[in-house]
DNA sequence: ATGCCCGCTTACAGCGGA
């Protein structure tokens, strides 16, 4: 089974890349961030008519996630992260997160979550502080999952370069969010409680990017950094079986800035 | 220190992104 995460930047002007490349690659799950449509604006018949159900969560210009599935509908279990005792969080307006079951190509049932983790820049701020307190949400949310005991990937924009050889530069971008020592520690946190790092655990030298941004040439001088990433449950983790970047798909006419990260699982 | 490029909007300039 073939499990992606794509942050497509903006649905509407990403469709004809985003089906290309559905049909290419052909994903049995796609979880999709930055959708930035509102709900009614998804268009949900362009994915089945070349073969995929969906869910989405969207809010109008910003944010939104959304699960593919080939030739199926999943199923949706969670819509928007809990507070961190679980209960449902009605402050938060931005559409960051999305969980459902899907059946994988064995026919068993497998958890997935679609993740768009806030920027946090400028820090210090209040942006920064909403996104440590979302790293925190999130801790809860799969730790909650993790008690079930079930095969499931926690796949999205994290928007945390998680060591200094995650990108171009180990001086680059000092200051930012993406690098801070709470980011690191946060995200780290996750992975402490169980979770697999699928990318990290394939090329644990780094040199992975998987964004890079569109001013300054930074594609054509591969001033990347890795901030997308597919975090395993234990039952998934074992059967994990390859990880990669469709890195080409980045350099395209009218690309996203970030480019599909994927796994294969065994049956 | 900021902008670079890009997508979004009761758009044609400003905001957010990372």
């Amino acid at each position: 089974m073939r499990i992606a995460s794509y942050n497509i930047n903006g649905i509407k002007a990403r469709l004809p890349r985003l089906l290309e490349w559905l049909e290419e690659t052909q994903p049995d799950v796609a979880c999709l961030q930055e959708v930035k449509s509102q709900d009614e604006g998804f268009p949900i018949s362009e994915f089945e008519k070349i073969g995929y159900g969906a869910i989405w969560h969207g809010q109008k210009s910003f944010n939104g996630v959304a699960i593919l599935a080939k030739g199926q509908t999943p199923t949706e279990i969670q819509r928007g992260l809990p507070d961190i005792y679980g209960n449902p969080d009605e402050s938060d307006e931005q559409a960051r997160y999305l969980e459902a079951d899907v059946n994988d190509t064995a026919g068993n049932n497998f958890r997935v979550s679609t993740i768009y983790l806030p920027n946090g820049n400028p820090q210090p701020g209040p942006k920064f502080d909403y996104k440590l307190a979302w790293m925190k949400r999130l801790r809860a949310r799969a730790a909650h999952i993790k008690s079930l005991e079930i095969p499931a990937v926690l796949a999205g924009d994290y928007n945390v370069i998680p060591h200094d050889h995650d990108i171009y530069n180990k001086a680059a971008m000092l200051d930012d969010a993406l690098r801070q020592p709470e980011s690191r520690a946060a995200y780290q946190r996750i992975l402490a409680d169980g979770w697999h790092d699928s990318i990290e655990s394939h090329y644990p030298a780094g040199g992975i990017w998987t964004y890079w941004d569109y001013r300054s040439g930074a594609y054509q001088r591969d001033h990347g950094f890795r901030i997308d990433h597919l975090l395993l449950s234990p039952l998934a983790a074992d059967r994990l079986e390859k990880s990669g970047v469709d890195h080409e798909h980045r350099g395209r006419e009218k690309a996203s800035d970030h480019a599909p990260t994927w796994i294969m699982l065994r049956d």
